[in-house]
DNA sequence: GTCTATAGTTGGATAGAC
DNA sequence: GTCTATCCAACTATAGAC
């Protein structure tokens, strides 16, 4: 059934390689880091051959740029779709502080099924800055920008520079949670979804109290 | 003049060669990672030989160690005797919560001259954990049991679990600043000093009121 | 204790057959 | 479009001279 015609010639569909290979890519970027991945281990996993990466790709680098791709513009249009919305519909008034922060953390907990590319997106706060300085700016740059507007405008009352810097600590919470790097304690009848829920409300909690200080 | 009396036979002093190779580990470790950087680096960096490495230390795992264990002891033991010191000084009553951040924070941004131990700390949360795994719980482990304790001592009204979510939050922000990923602005007339004393404070004021929120 | 030289792997990338 | 085979550079680690 399915879409599946597989071409005439030759070995597997070329978009098929190219989704196997940048989940691997995903998974592996995410977990291991940019140096500690090889473009072996990435077509090991993918179970394509190390020539389809370069084929398909040009580099490792080039690879890098491709995850990043797929995995964070849909993730950043979902954070800005929050947001417009919310600035729509507070019109003059102040942004309601919670609302915005639960727009730029929730898209990054509940977008795709596995974790995988969470990792990914702290990646561009540790991997080396020469690999991933053009990636930060390019998809995070933005994203910070009109965040940071937005937090300024919904604590009208606080200096805008420790906004700005209160913003950053935000962003040290998020990227050390999606790194994995956060032990959460379950209480007993809990299911995934209710734990990401409860995650995200402490760290909105936790945020907003700072950022009000 | 001083103690640097040359061994009278071969090269250098030994353990001249050795804090050689631990400045130039922890300045590059630091900055690029265990995965990103090569033995060849450091001791190029450090003006020795490859082998020089090897023979004092046995392998790039164990340099990694070593530049560890020199750069994290003196600052757990900072932490220790400040936090002690508070406990005496307490005696039955509430530990002051920022007091508490103080202790566990300030050891971090004060201690060495520059900045590149700082960025070592931050390898523990994003290495590879079966190259850091054991390093973080020996360097990490007991110094964040000891803070939570603290703090779920300087905050009585609060869930426990809830503290211990939280401290892991400030340890994010910790870890995010350490990492060199924040900017910060500077008012003018600001030296090194008032700058990381400034940071400093923002950072507990956030922490501080996350905890409580 | 330090060096040069080298062994033995593994890395990224490419050539050429199919 | 995909594969096998290969090139060449860089890596960790060690052997052996001094």
């Amino acid at each position: 059934m399915a879409t599946d015609l597989r071409p005439a010639l030759g070995g597997r569909d070329a978009a098929e390689t190219q989704r196997r290979l940048l989940d691997a890519a995903e998974r592996l970027f995410a977990e291991r880091g940019f140096m500690g991945t090889s473009i072996r281990a990435v077509t090991q996993a993918a179970g394509v051959s190390v020539s389809a990466a370069n084929y398909h790709f040009g580099s490792k680098e080039a690879l890098l740029a491709a995850t990043y791709g797929r995995a964070i513009i849909p993730l950043n249009e979902a954070r800005l779709a929050r947001l417009t919305e919310l600035e729509r519909r507070a019109g003059d008034a102040a942004l309601p502080l919670t609302d915005v922060l639960d727009a730029f953390l929730r898209p990054v907990f509940e977008s795709p099924d596995d974790a995988s590319f969470r990792g990914l997106a702290g990646r561009l706060f540790s991997d080396p800055p020469e690999i991933v300085a053009a990636l930060k700016q390019e998809y995070f740059g933005e994203i910070s920008e009109r965040f940071v507007a937005a937090l300024v405008r919904a604590l009208p009352d606080r200096d805008e520079d420790e906004v700005k810097l209160a913003f950053q600590f935000v962003v040290g919470v998020m990227v050390h949670v999606i790194a994995g790097q956060v032990e959460t304690n379950p209480t007993p009848p809990s299911s995934d979804v209710t734990e990401t829920e409860e995650l995200l409300a402490q760290m909105i909690r936790f945020a907003a109290a700072g950022l009000q200080a």
